[in-house]
DNA sequence: TTGTATGCGTTATCAT
DNA sequence: ATGATAACGCATACAA
């Protein structure tokens, strides 16, 4: 019988009690402005807010309303490793400009290795986004829920997706690359490409695979313009880079320089890649883009101030969370597909 | 008495009532694994997800325990900002990888117009850590809650709090700086110094006024060494940029270079402010660091790959986030300094 | 080991 | 305009 908590939280109640109104007036100066006095309304407020009482708890009106005004965000990787990620910051940048406009607020989920733990905190956000490549029993697991769901840069049958076309934009800037140069002797810097932790090179049953992921549409894509152009990239031409950082990139890279492939054309399918590859080649003496024209894709903010600086594909990445969660909020549910533009800068210029 | 939803969601009732158990076990299955069989306990978590439940609903659950595993964190400024900036993604990858191991959830808070508008999300998390100085009132009314409060980059009496030596760190790295020149002429390009939205210089009341701000601490610093020096610095010499954007530091560092001054020593107290400072400075023909030695603070990643490289202060700042979660989920709220360590290149070595 | 009952803080319905 | 009350889904004390 004793009192445990000294000093209860106040809730809802206890302020409706101390103004002497009963809890559905609290309750509706909150949420309902319509359903009282302007006065009594800022009356109540002001007192609740003087109490420490600054609006209804999230767990039980939530659970009360089946709706929270939280949207979850799914990291196709580990936070920490999604953090690092200028792309996908610049996807967080564009979903949360809109959250804020909303006044949403903002639920992240990744990956792990227990992706159990978090299913309990799925039933909170009113919607997802998924941001990349998810796990697919996690995915399925989170759009069995029902509520609407939007992805970016990862395509599932009937559930609507924010992307590019990443097939066109990987030819475009390859046939640049290709066009700017006599001889092309073609090498490709992908990014999981196939299921490694491990930077790899491609063997031709990697190449029969098919798949929708981004980085083959990108392949794809690259395949295009090389064909066109009468050349050929066999699958150790290929390599496959595990995670967008510059330390696997340069593995990768390093092992094309030093192969006898010596190509003078490396289409990278990331800034990132694209620069540590361009560290790399100067620091084993050559130079780009005299010996070797380098291009990436992404045009992250990095890109303009390498020297070389470098030629990409911009695609614009705030705009693709910025639309994902106008989609979502909006309840308009639908396929989007965001314009690419193709930039031109000194990585992929030799004749200047 | 019509069936509104045609199709409820399966809640643990339901479950239970499916299995032919009660609540209690199919709730102790998920919680209590002693409280059961082994062999039952894993028919029903595996019945469970079969049947499409996949754990306890987060509202209600944190409603009854009053704890959600979730951690929220507060970030100085709009998300879209946060996110933009290198320190602040630093940061949040450490808080993740920590978050990550505990299996706890993110929920992101942020300074916007209305911050009434969150504060009923404020009463889910567990505990909070705010990064940078928020806005007081919104702090002082999370503090209020009297959840467990860590800050990083922001001293308040009473809360514990992660960051640096502004101070003796800002210090070093003028001392040395001013140590490459014969006769050094500093100017500084600092940030948020003063309250303003706007690129401007101090004036001297400005400099009278005491602040722990950090970037305040920093401008001591500098102070110190130049004084050491038997060097001064006006307040005309002091820029105040209001964003750590490259935009803004462009505009403060033209001005720098325009002004009758002539700087030989541009101390800038963040990376992205120096980066800037060194395009401009080269836009307008000068040489870096032969004309004018530019050091920056943090050594973000790019400040190894600019060119010329860029002398910084580093400072560990994933270590920050990551101590930060680490004292909020250990409930070891105590204060933490961690190290920095000025770090040499290219932008400070004009005799090379 | 399992089942029953209560309340967590809120909101919406309904009556006043 | 306001007040009483049931229900949201769950975890725990307690009884069996």
């Amino acid at each position: 019988m004793e009192d445990k908590r000294i000093t209860k939280r106040l809730n809802l109640k206890g302020v409706a009690e101390k103004l002497g109104v009963s809890t559905a007036t609290v309750s509706n100066a909150f949420n309902r402005p319509d359903q009282l006095s302007k006065n009594l309304r800022e009356k109540i407020l002001s007192e609740a807010s003087r109490l420490g009482y600054h609006g209804p708890n999230l767990a039980a009106r939530s659970l009360r309303r089946g709706r929270s005004d939280v949207i979850g965000v799914m990291l196709s990787d580990s936070l920490t490793y999604s953090f690092s990620d200028p792309m996908a910051n610049q996807m967080l940048q564009g979903i949360s400009e809109v959250l804020m406009e909303y006044n949403k607020q903002l639920l992240l989920f990744y990956e792990g290795k227990d992706n159990t733990a978090q299913s309990s905190a799925e039933s909170l956000p009113d919607g997802f986004i998924f941001y990349g490549s998810s796990n697919l029993e996690t995915f399925k697991r989170i759009v069995a829920l029902g509520k609407p769901c939007v992805t970016i840069d990862y395509v599932q049958d009937k559930i609507p997706s924010v992307g590019i076309d990443d097939r066109s934009a990987a030819k475009k800037i390859a046939m640049h690359a290709i066009s700017q140069v006599n001889h092309g002797t073609v090498a490709i810097l992908g990014m999981k490409l196939v299921v490694s932790d491990r930077v790899c090179r491609l063997t031709q049953d990697d190449l029969d695979e098919k798949s929708v992921e981004i980085s083959r549409q990108r392949l794809l894509g690259y395949f295009d313009a090389v064909t066109e152009n009468d050349l050929t990239i066999p699958p150790e031409s290929i390599w496959s880079v595990p995670f967008n950082t510059e330390k696997y990139a340069k593995i990768a890279a390093k092992e094309a320089f030093s192969s006898s492939l010596h190509p003078n054309i490396i289409l990278c399918m990331s800034d990132v890649i694209a620069l540590a590859a361009i560290s790399t080649a100067q620091s084993m003496g050559l130079n780009v883009p005299k010996d070797v024209i380098i291009v990436g894709f992404d045009d992250i903010s990095e890109a303009k101030h390498a020297s070389p600086s470098l030629t990409t594909v911009c695609q614009q990445n705030a705009q693709k969370g910025k639309v994902a969660a106008k989609m979502l909020l909006e309840n308009n549910l639908t396929n989007c597909i965001l314009e690419t533009k193709l930039v031109v800068r000194q990585s992929s210029s030799p004749t200047n």
